[in-house]
DNA sequence: AATGAAATTGCAATCGTTTGCAGAACATAG
DNA sequence: CTATGTTCTGCAAACGATTGCAATTTCATT
């Protein structure tokens, strides 16, 4: 019943050779005398033989595994950020775990105890939206373990970091919506705590002010979460304020929850109001009208920090700490169109 | 700069003692004097120290780590599915590993042979839509690995299996839209070969020839994967048949590509054609008209599937393989409602 | 047949931890 | 001061693999 996995003893034992020669031999060491080798090898294939991954891992203190700690799952940029990682991590040997915190700080920790000791080579991480303490982050690089950042990085850790160019995004964005003739653009965004909300507002601001445009106390809302419940409830005041004439949002929900609010408050969009919203959603292009968005670069995220840990597993402590700005690319549809 | 975590032995040295004494009081163990017992532990929480993770796993041929095969990532089903499963792991001080196969049989073969070696205790594995052959499971089960299949289950395999009860969730949804009044219901489906789509339909045909309903060949259509993109092709024709007056379609993105075509054809959702999708995507409330869905308890699927894989790997070999099917709940919305 | 070099092979340490067993240190009783 | 028992400690093996070094075998040459 119970198969337990063939080792490199069992080989030996039946070839009547000693462990070391069973290693080499599987190791195509030529000092094995050929005939010897080929019998290990023919021997190792028939039993389906491959080496214990822990007895190496122990061995050569390293895992060949690099662990993601990563906010949402059901999030089409992160989903793209991950198979971006994938990809470089499987084409160089690497295996992936994958740990979502669900934005909660507690689990961010947890998994990060869980990976450090001696599981993973290397992380890459997102911060939650909860996080605010970051030493369990500063565990790895203490131990020796590199960490990536990116998109919601951390300043606190002395590391590599990908970012979004977001200041850059909210401020195309917002000219966008000012190139469509808006005068009174309002602003609807996910948790000022974040840095990338700060600097998508940041965006906003200065494309307003560089065009002589004013905004309003009443027309800046920031959200909690982001999500599109919260947005219903957030923006409804905002959208029934009749001086408005654009929105710029920081996520795709929550431009979706302006639209369902400005719809009931009776407006046409973009007739009345141009909305622009933020990620590239699957549901942004699918929804009537369509709505316009920013598209963050999610798959060349991910290449860029899984090749930069990468290259600081393999040779530690060489590199500086770089900070790599990804561009983003705004997509018109017809919720901005005026 | 390379601070080496602490090991055993390092205490061990510093305290002057041997290391099966440090081992011993960190178990807290009585045969170690109380004195050299809370000098050990002081010292231990003194360097952080946590016992390294692949040495425990190499002793105790056990790696307290679950691995989840899955197809896709993001999918809110898939997702409940997940947190369903580390929900129930992390309460048994068990971690989750998750490979997608992103519906690549390849990826799913290399993915196991990953996993398989030394790295995870179990395995909860959901097929990819490619895969036909079923060598890459049967591996872990001969290697006294159990693993619990769950939604596009392996006949195969001997092993526990948590399915959704698709044939009575596509029979009442079908059944549903009868009750609607709709006599002419087409079918748009997802990959034929899967297993979950086969009941689906299978569903569909026992609800028609229940209420003396006939269908027609042009009204069924089995698309290759399931996607928007996919739907929107597959189901063209279809569409602008007139005789149509109602659809179940197996996910939510078909049922939405269908809306869009019907739309297109200048049909309107309900009053021409009532709609039902699968799954609950959240798009499908979010869309006008709001979608008629199917919900899939994928939440309870990933709690029953881990706790069966645990109970199974806590205790080998004594457990019959057990079949659990889940059943759906219609969620009736605005595309439905005549 | 003896010698030496070349070709093979195996011993043992190592990675970090646990644990059975043997033995040391100490205390108490006779 | 010896005998006996308690309490405490450490050696060594084990998990599965790799590898430097030493030992053995093989074979050609004299």
């Amino acid at each position: 019943m119970k198969n337990a996995p063939v080792t490199i003893k069992d080989i030996a034992k039946e070839l009547e050779v000693s462990i070391s020669t069973v290693s080499r031999a599987l190791a195509d060491n030529p000092l094995v005398k050929a005939s010897t080798r080929k019998a290990v090898q023919d021997l190792a294939k028939k039993y389906n033989y491959s080496p214990n991954f822990t007895a190496l891992s122990l061995k050569n203190n390293k895992t060949n595994t690099i662990g993601i700690i990563i906010p949402q799952l059901v999030h089409e940029f992160f989903a793209s950020v991950i198979r971006g990682i994938e990809d470089v991590a499987y084409s160089q040997k690497y295996n992936v775990i994958i740990c979502s915190s669900n934005e909660s700080y507690e689990r961010e920790v947890s998994d990060s105890k869980a990976l450090i000791n001696g599981r993973i080579d290397g992380l890459l991480a997102c911060m939650s939206k909860e996080t605010k303490n970051y030493e369990h982050f500063i565990d790895f690089t203490d131990r020796g373990i590199p960490i990536v950042f990116f998109d919601c990085v951390c300043k606190a850790v002395e590391s590599h970091k990908i970012l979004i160019d977001d200041f850059d995004a909210g401020y195309r964005a917002t000219k966008h919506l000012i190139s469509q003739g808006c005068e009174n653009i309002a602003y609807l965004g996910g948790p000022f705590s974040l840095q990338i909300n700060q600097n998508r507002y940041a965006g906003y601001i200065k494309a307003l002010s560089e065009s002589g445009l004013n905004t309003d106390d009443q027309w800046i809302v920031h959200c909690e979460t982001g999500s599109f419940e919260d947005g219903l409830v957030s923006s409804k005041e905002l959208t029934g304020l009749d001086s408005i004439d654009g929105l710029f949002a920081g996520t795709d929900m929550l431009a979706l929850s302006a639209i369902k609010n400005f719809k009931a408050a009776g407006k046409s969009i973009p007739r009345d109001v141009a909305v622009i919203g933020f990620s590239n959603w699957s549901i942004s292009s699918l929804y009537e009208p369509s709505i316009s968005t920013v598209d963050q670069p999610g798959y060349e995220m991910g290449t860029k920090a899984a090749e930069l840990l990468l290259k600081d597993i393999k040779n530690p402590y060489v590199m500086k700490p770089e900070t790599h700005i990804l561009q983003t690319n705004i997509i018109v549809r017809d919720s901005s169109s005026k």
